[in-house]
DNA sequence: ATTTGTCATAAGTCCACCTTATCGCGGCAA
DNA sequence: TTGCCGCGATAAGGTGGACTTATGACAAAT
């Protein structure tokens, strides 16, 4: 016997609520013999009579009338489902898993994340920070769906987007201020404060210097840019920080911030996601509102 | 664009189990082109990606694991309404209404009521008791599903099968005990008590007496058998009972009962309903129950 | 008795769906 | 790199199911 049919369904809530083959038919636009035989078929299948024809009226049987109710019920939530992906066409909905790297993350992600939850209502946001090694491997793995990092990445497997480039800025102690700022060579011979390994932010500062990461003699390990320039703060060193983190890590230090003159260190930063991913187009979007977040935040602190 | 299907959210639902498309199309038995068809189908229907396919593997978007959870629900739904169908198949479920003419309903109805709730557990019984007109009327209306009147009825529309005969015996006051039964013509000079006008008992009874109903004169209504044994019991006249009504009616009273020599005046109790009602073999199970439970009163009583 | 209304059945057409065969592509090993 | 392999998409063709119109059957109404 054949499988019934949502077709068959139809029909039936049709056929029940006109109680008349011919009007119900025509509700569902086809011919009265091909909902006879639908109907028929349903019985067949369900081996019950749902119908009780008579001459004068066609009325549900007990049984008919208590597969209505159910029926109607299945209706109404097959037809929510097309509305459920109507509604999820255009508006992000239910879980995104984001990861950031930490020298991103405490700057961008209120901004970010307040004017995601103001634009897609319902929207549930898991942020993941971590380096940028782990970023990438767990979203291979599909344990995210987006991550902020620096550019390139260069994984195949991956898309990238530029979100914004930021300088990174010297941070000396705050009776260095005024003193001349020093160019890459110069700042080879200070006692340089970075993150510790695998940080990219540590990479891209080693390589502003022209410095290879096999020099450990000179360098502190920290475990944030807060401790850094706390340490910086203490006159232990110096070191450097992206732009964005200026406004946070500044404010209640006692450093002097100095920008570089000629060649001014920086990185890209830009969003990544599986090739295969299908949200692409959401991910565009939240790229412009991520965009918008760091222009914003970069014209209040200037 | 076409509608969707069940098939399609049953193949949907095993590829988002299997997360493979060759697997999943051994699961419903299918090649795996055709599965890769529906799901696409499937797709462009809704207009968004349920699936992620990437080399390494296929997994479900965000918006399909919130569509993986309604379409379970559904199709554990639409499962269900096969297992209804094939629960009341030999079973009687859900509502029974059942009509009653009110000369056997006191009698007959608290024996019919205990079997058929002790066979059929979670049969909801709806009893209406009065005239037959009324009965056939309502019955015709689908207001009611079966009734116990007495044969016959005589519509076209209706199938009527017999239950039993019962015998009708005099009922006399006390102090007439003993004394020579009256034969048809005796009675006819009698206080003869009946019941109003439209009982279906009256007729017969009046019938039994060669009388027709346009007689009022020696007639005197009463509104139920019992009270007109009281009647009798007061020695206001004489009276006819079916002999169901013997035990209930004539324990506590004074009257003396008498059963007619030559012939016997009876009636045919039955079984009737909508000759185009799909429960016909439910209810042939129903007049089974009926008639044992007549004759086990009959046996009991004598 | 004829007509009307209503549902079931019959015959034929067409499209949806399934099949097998093949392509395209990324991953993997020699 | 080059060829191989696994897997999903695409192509081409066949079959059955579902729809159509036309007609039958039956009861009710006139």
């Amino acid at each position: 016997m054949t499988n019934l049919t949502l077709k068959q369904l139809r029909y039936f809530e049709a056929l029940a609520r006109q109680g008349h083959f011919g009007r119900a038919a025509d509700a569902c636009a086809i011919s009265q013999p091909a909902l006879s035989m639908q109907i028929k078929e349903l019985e067949e299948t369900l081996g019950t009579e749902l119908f009780e024809r008579g001459p004068r009226q066609v009325r549900l049987t007990h049984f008919g009338e208590a597969f209505a109710l159910r029926v109607r019920d299945i209706l109404r939530a097959v037809d929510e489902l097309g509305d459920l992906a109507r509604a999820s066409q255009h508006r992000l909905v239910g879980r995104l898993r984001i990861g950031v790297i930490p020298t991103i993350a405490p700057y961008l992600l209120p901004a970010i994340i307040g004017n995601l939850t103001r634009m897609h209502e319902g929207l549930e946001i898991h942020v993941r920070e971590t380096l940028t090694s782990k970023l990438v491997q767990e979203l291979a793995d599909g344990r995210l769906d987006t991550a902020i990092v620096a550019l390139p990445v260069s994984e195949p497997s991956l898309t990238e987007v530029a979100l914004f480039s930021e300088n990174f800025v010297l941070v000396r102690p705050g009776e260095d201020e005024g003193k001349p700022v020093p160019n890459r060579e110069a700042l080879r011979e200070m006692r340089l404060l970075l993150l510790e390994e695998g940080h990219c932010f540590r990479d891209q500062a080693l390589s502003f210097c022209n410095m290879h990461s096999a020099l450990p003699r000179e360098l502190l390990d920290g475990s944030s840019l807060s401790t850094l320039v706390q340490m910086v703060s203490a006159g232990i060193g110096v070191t450097l920080l992206p732009e964005m983190a200026l406004g946070v890590e500044t404010r209640s230090a006692s450093v002097s911030v100095a920008h570089f003159q000629s060649v001014q260190p920086s990185r890209t930063i830009g969003m990544i996601w599986r090739k295969t991913s299908p949200l692409a187009k959401q991910f565009l979007q939240i790229s412009d509102v991520v965009r918008q977040s760091a222009d914003a935040m970069r014209d209040h602190r200037t």
